[in-house]
DNA sequence: CCCGGAACCTGAAGGC
DNA sequence: TGCCTTCAGGTTCCGG
């Protein structure tokens, strides 16, 4: 499940193979991951493009061609990039003009492609970039602000942060000793403090360690991350707590698994005693 | 504007 | 053994 640590990796792995060099071959063998223009139209724009750079936004890997466009890849949960090696099943092919390849692979297809004249088009709504200096602590204190909603949906909310998905958010909020369903502006000063780091280390871990290779995550060599070595909670359901031996618990939030440990992240206090709450008394 | 839930997609894993 | 359900989760869309 590419996130940022794991989006950062590839970007950088690939980097010195493609920049400078044009897209010599397309082939689009699954055309529903073309998001956009028409495959068609994808393929014949895309081909004979200079790629001027590389870079990552959120989780989207943002190819700057010479002339403006921009080719970006989304890598959803199964999507992978490959280099040099093309697997049967593959999605989509390129040839670069040095003879280096490149195939796009993704088990689900939920993964997407764009061919776009300005990148901004994708990514222009995504909130800020957590490893960038922008990013301070008080610019995540003025986020959260007077939000209702549970921490843990913002932190998931790409338009709130980029790049955080639910293996990094729940180890954030571990290691900040959050509950994942705490009411944002409940948070005080010093445990947004606490958060704020925790975010910023667990993605330079993950970085550091080539990505979380969990389901079918690889490194374009083929590789895998070590990252997921390292998680506390994400996953971890009945093991045992790293800080204090307390089985992992999971529970449902927005449709995802959110783990965590009872005793180490202790519920707000609403989410303690929901019976209490009877209209008949 | 804000929040929560469903849908998309496919394969693995667990329960009975 | 086999069938059924649940889980995995990034993003978008829809409804309140």
């Amino acid at each position: 499940m590419p996130e940022l640590p794991e989006v950062e990796t590839i970007k950088n792995d690939l980097l010195p193979h493609v920049v400078g060099r044009s897209f010599a071959e397309v082939v689009v063998a699954s055309p529903e991951v073309v998001k956009a223009p028409s495959p068609e139209e994808f393929r014949r724009g895309l081909r004979g493009q200079r790629i001027r750079g590389l870079r990552r936004r959120g989780k989207y890997l943002i190819f700057d061609l010479h002339s403006g466009d921009a080719f970006i890849v989304h890598l959803k949960m199964t999507g992978a990039l490959l280099i040099n090696f093309c697997p049967d099943g593959y999605r989509a092919y390129f040839r670069l003009d040095h003879g280096t390849e490149l195939a796009f692979t993704d088990r689900r297809k939920l993964g997407g492609l764009w061919l776009v004249p300005d990148a901004e088009i994708i990514v222009g709504k995504l909130g800020p970039e957590p490893l960038e200096a922008g990013f301070t602590v008080q610019a995540l204190a003025d986020m959260l602000g007077q939000r209702s909603a549970p921490i843990k949906a913002l932190l998931l909310d790409q338009s709130f942060l980029a790049g955080l998905g639910n293996m990094y958010a729940d180890e954030a909020l571990f290691a900040a000793r959050i509950h994942p369903l705490t009411p944002a502006r409940d948070l005080t000063r010093a445990r947004v403090d606490k958060l704020y780091g925790a975010i910023r280390s667990v993605l330079q871990a993950g970085i550091r360690s080539r990505g979380a290779s969990v389901d079918t995550y690889r490194t374009p060599d083929g590789g895998q991350g070590m990252a997921h070595l390292a998680f506390k909670v994400a996953h971890m359901k009945g093991k045992p707590c790293p800080a204090c031996g307390t089985p992992i618990e999971r529970l449902a939030l927005r449709g995802r698994g959110a783990y965590f440990c009872p005793k180490c992240q202790p519920p707000p206090a609403e989410v303690t005693k929901p019976q209490a709450r009877n209209p008949k008394s």
